[in-house]
DNA sequence: TCTGGGGTCCTTTTCCTT
DNA sequence: TCTGAAGGAAAAGGACCC
């Protein structure tokens, strides 16, 4: 049997991507709202507490479309996550601002991002494709890639009988659907995985780079974003044929020597990133955005109760997930939006919540308060398992004295 | 005018040490 | 003691992704 490990050129590796995953999911859920424009995102609290309150929970089906929390009574900020095909119709998309999308479409049904139903979700699917082969590196709550190499008949229609199988195992498992790609690198997975969405099953050979990659957008290259798009537009350069045409000279020059090597041979559909299939987390943060911008001084108290909050929630989660950190920073967001972040690398590991916003204080010292702030975020990086720690350090899981000075 | 939250990764800047 | 170079680590910022 050959061994894809010595042979590149025999490599298959699959990408997965769950179609509108947050949307099936709730369309599951609320069949009843199948066809109409649904946008999911905002505050938890509105529309939560809308449908608690009248039906706990209970017979969600049977939940009158009439009852369903509507764009238009949406107050406060907020973003779409994701909206579904009819809603899309109004011009309303991902990232889009909800008083925004409420004026396209006042009657659009609201409904709270619920992580904890598309984890149970993303659960199930994972566990079909783990049940075929553990080479499966996640990437995110609704799609992974997939190591085919070694798998039986993959060489033989170059994988697309075991994505037909993905598909069948997952929906009978979730009722959800998924799209699949299968080439010879991550990089050419994920982008055969979006060439023919929902429930697509692209199987893409070296051979099929000019016809079937070159004539797409720039931003089709995972990695590619708007910034990057934008300047490359600027050079000219719009599809990824356009950016294959050009020399790696030309792109380092242009772009540096990573960054322009990068280009060119992900133009080149060249990529021989490994499958990751354990990873661990380099940071742990908690940030909110507040329903209205606070000054330092004349909200101090509410700011003080918004950052011990956010301090004993990152603790509560590197507890709950067995971490230690030593770097602690924080990141605030001022009322014209600019960014800052500040950090500071202590000499011990802590999950302690009064240690973090201690230290998260020293970091907050060190900007200028003198605007209002519209976030406010703390975070946990230089991490590891807590029964690996190099050294014993603070106390864990003190309780944190509440409203000290910020 | 509007722009969430939780991440990763990369580049540049700053700081510290020799 | 001052200054500059060099290298590394830490800090900061930004792009990108789901």
């Amino acid at each position: 049997m050959p061994d894809s490990k010595d042979r590149p050129d025999l490599r298959r590796i699959a990408h997965l991507d769950m179609d509108a995953f947050y949307a099936s999911v709730e369309l599951l859920r609320y069949p009843q709202l199948q066809g109409l424009p649904v946008v999911i995102g905002g505050a938890r609290r509105s529309a939560d507490e809308h449908l608690s309150q009248r039906y706990g929970g209970n017979a969600l089906a049977d939940i009158p479309v009439a009852d369903f929390p509507r764009l238009r009574d949406y107050i406060g900020r907020g973003v779409i996550t994701t909206a579904t095909y009819a809603a899309r119709q109004f011009g309303i998309g991902s990232a889009m601002g909800l008083m925004k999308a409420a004026a396209q479409c006042p009657d659009a049904v609201l409904l709270p991002v619920d992580f904890a139903e598309y984890r149970k979700y993303s659960r199930l699917f994972k566990a079909e494709i783990l049940a075929l082969t553990p080479r499966m590196e996640d990437r995110g709550i609704d799609e992974v890639y997939i190591d085919l190499s070694d798998l039986a008949g993959v060489h033989d229609d170059g994988g697309r009988e075991l994505a037909v199988r993905l598909q069948t195992n997952i929906f009978a498992a979730t009722g959800l659907t998924c799209s699949v790609g299968v080439a010879p690198n991550k990089l050419l997975a994920k982008m055969a995985s979006e060439l023919d969405k929902p429930r697509g099953i692209s199987i893409l050979t070296a051979a099929d780079l000019e016809t079937r990659i070159w004539p797409l957008p720039c931003q089709k290259i995972h990695g590619i974003g708007p910034k990057m798009s934008a300047k490359l537009a600027g050079l000219g350069l719009h599809s990824i044929a356009d950016l294959a045409a050009q020399s790696p000279a030309w792109l380092m020059q242009r772009f540096g020597a990573t960054h322009g090597l990068w280009l060119y041979d992900a133009a080149h559909g060249r990529d021989e990133r490994p499958l990751q299939t354990a990873t661990e987390p380099v940071s742990i943060s908690r940030e909110t955005t507040f329903a209205r911008d606070l000054h330092p001084v004349q909200d101090k108290a509410e700011l003080r109760a918004i950052f011990t909050r956010l301090c004993a929630q990152v603790a509560t989660d590197l507890q709950r997930k067995g971490y230690v950190g030593r770097t602690i920073g924080i990141k605030v967001r001022y009322d014209n939006f600019k960014s800052v972040t500040r950090d500071h690398t202590g000499e011990d590991y802590t999950a302690d919540a009064a240690t973090l916003r201690a230290t998260a204080r020293h970091c907050l010292r060190r900007i200028p308060l003198d605007r209002r702030l519209r976030l406010l975020g703390v975070r946990v990086s230089s991490l590891c398992k807590i029964d690996t720690r190099p050294q014993a350090s603070s106390p864990l899981g003190r309780t944190l004295p509440l409203f000290e000075d910020l």
